[in-house]
RNA sequence: GGCGCGUUGGAGAAGCGGCUUAACUCACCAGCCUUUCACGCUGGCAUCCAGGGGUUCGAAUCCCCUACGCGUCACCA
């Protein structure tokens, strides 16, 4: 039995997409619990697109999120380079044992010529693909090409009516035939670059890739490589297509959804722990009725058989909720540094603290502190809601509140426990009790009948404030 | 259009031929708790598993067809 080795494998043209971070976790995953190898790989051969500035991204969400490597890309390993764009040698070479088998060979058509070509077939209502034009060039017209000045690329020969099945790790076996490919593929770009198709095949061998888990997107282009492993007689790794992550209509999640990238969570103020729970459970399910889960604990229960065969729709309520859970067990100071960037000024220690203890049960995200702001400033109340209204015309209400203010203007400190002191002294003296009792004075504090602890509230607004609101 | 994959409630899902009068979680609704709010707790929320045929003593679970959704058909990955 070979060991496990499993690979990430992006391609740094944009930051990291939360589709992707999920096929990065279910290998990370399925290594740990495997007791394999977890490789990251960078698929750069898209000179346009790619960045180092993308592949950073994609490096430090990774490791936000907990996941980390063995191998790989930074890190290096015995298979190294782990940068396509540093192996071109070794595509290079792969391509041309292929030639030399009469596997593959030069092709000079011109785009435009390839385009018209797809352009007829289409119109003929045919699938379109290519034909195969280069396959058979004479030494004369090569050589007249070359004296064009055509840059070839090299194709791949795919052979006719064969055959190729997938046993996909979860999706079972698919069939695919070769007639279907398209034609004859480019495996090496005009430029010398490999494509995607071929560059991953050299390499998931030559790394000993024993399980490949990816995108079901990727799915279709499985019989491709299939061919490649084949006419290079190595054996394929086990397929696993998992399948996609979609948005609230149900289409593949992409930049149109909004959030799309770890980034964004993070900086919206999502718990890393909270994320992965998350992503795991898209997908994936647990064999016991429990939905959180550390990392760790991920590592122990996951499992390819209990991956979905179909897809899962981003349920941004359900993070919500998750992420809530987390903050709530997170200790004071942690979570007072997690929302001090979202305040408009540095605070001090003592009223972050008093801060976050007040907001630990309302929060969804870091960031949500901020809708507190207004409230805690000092500014302008939103309107009162019907109900709200009803409430602070009630008979009671305004003896309360002139007490309450009185006692309060009386305080020295405002602290939050002498505050909560002096609300149940109001309610005994004046006998109102519960809700008669609260109601009011949230309400004419704070505007609204919901929220964190008044007395906590009342202590981070100050005396000047409070009375000021109190002017009713 | 060809090929491929998928279809259990608003969302994530369990279910692998009888234990299912379809778990569990989010959302939603009702109530309890807390002298307020929130947390938490309790209960409600699919007479039914896209539709139609079959196989079987018995099907959400197996087979076929239809519909719908999505993916993919690049010198992008």
């Amino acid at each position: 039995m070979n060991k496990v080795r499993v690979r990430f494998a992006p391609s740094p043209t944009g930051p990291l997409h939360i589709g992707g971070a999920r096929s990065a976790l279910f290998n990370y995953l399925f290594a740990k619990k495997e007791g394999g190898d977890f490789i990251v790989r960078m698929e750069d051969t898209d000179r346009e697109r790619s960045s180092e500035a993308s592949e950073e991204n994609i490096k430090e969400s990774l490791l936000w999120l907990g996941i980390n490597w063995n191998e790989g890309i930074d890190i290096g390993g015995p298979f190294a380079p782990y940068r396509q764009t540093e192996r071109l040698n070794t595509y290079k070479e792969a391509a041309q044992s292929l030639m030399a088998k009469g596997m593959a060979y030069y092709c000079y058509c011109s785009e435009e010529e390839i385009e018209a070509q797809r352009r007829q077939l289409t119109e003929k209502g045919e699938t379109p693909r290519y034909l195969g034009n280069c396959r058979n060039l004479s030494q004369d017209e090569i050589r007249s090409f070359e004296a064009e000045g055509r840059k070839p690329v090299i194709r791949f020969k795919v052979p006719p009516g064969l055959s190729l099945t997938i046993n996909d790790g979860v999706r079972g076996k698919v069939v695919f035939n070769s007639d279907e490919i398209g034609g004859d593929f480019v495996i090496i770009k005009s430029d010398g670059i490999p494509t995607y198709n071929f560059a991953v095949v050299v390499d998931d061998y030559l790394m000993k890739i024993s399980h490949i888990l990816r995108g079901e997107e990727h799915l279709s282009n499985t019989p491709r490589q299939l061919l490649i492993y084949q006419a290079l007689g190595w054996e394929a790794p086990e397929f696993s297509h998992i399948s996609l992550i979609l948005g609230e209509d149900r289409s593949k999640m992409s930049k149109r959804h909004g959030s799309v990238s770890v980034v964004n969570y993070k900086d919206q103020g999502y718990l890393p722990g909270a994320l992965v729970n998350f992503l795991a459970l898209l997908g994936w399910s647990p064999d016991k009725e429990e939905e959180f889960f550390t990392m760790g604990e991920l590592e122990d229960e996951f499992s390819l058989q209990r991956v979905s065969k179909s897809p899962a729709v981003f349920d941004i309520n359900k993070l919500r909720w998750l992420n809530a859970h987390y903050l709530r067990k997170l200790p004071l100071n942690e979570l007072a540094e997690g929302i001090a960037p979202y305040l408009d000024e540095p605070w001090q220690e003592e009223d972050l603290i008093l801060l976050a203890d007040t907001l630990q049960n309302h929060l969804e995200t870091f960031s949500d502190a901020k809708k507190y702001l207004p409230l805690i400033k000092g500014e302008s109340l939103p309107p009162l809601t019907p109900e709200a209204e009803e409430i602070i015309k009630g008979e009671q209400v305004k003896p309360l509140v002139e007490l309450f203010a009185l006692k309060i203007s009386q305080l020295e400190y405002m602290q939050a426990d002498e505050i909560k002191n002096i609300i149940k002294t109001c309610g005994k003296e004046l006998n109102i009790k519960g809700a008669a009792l609260f109601m009011p004075l949230r309400i004419a504090l704070t505007g609204s009948q919901h929220g964190p602890d008044i007395h906590k509230l009342a202590a981070l607004m100050g005396k000047k404030t409070i009375l000021a609101r109190l002017k009713i």
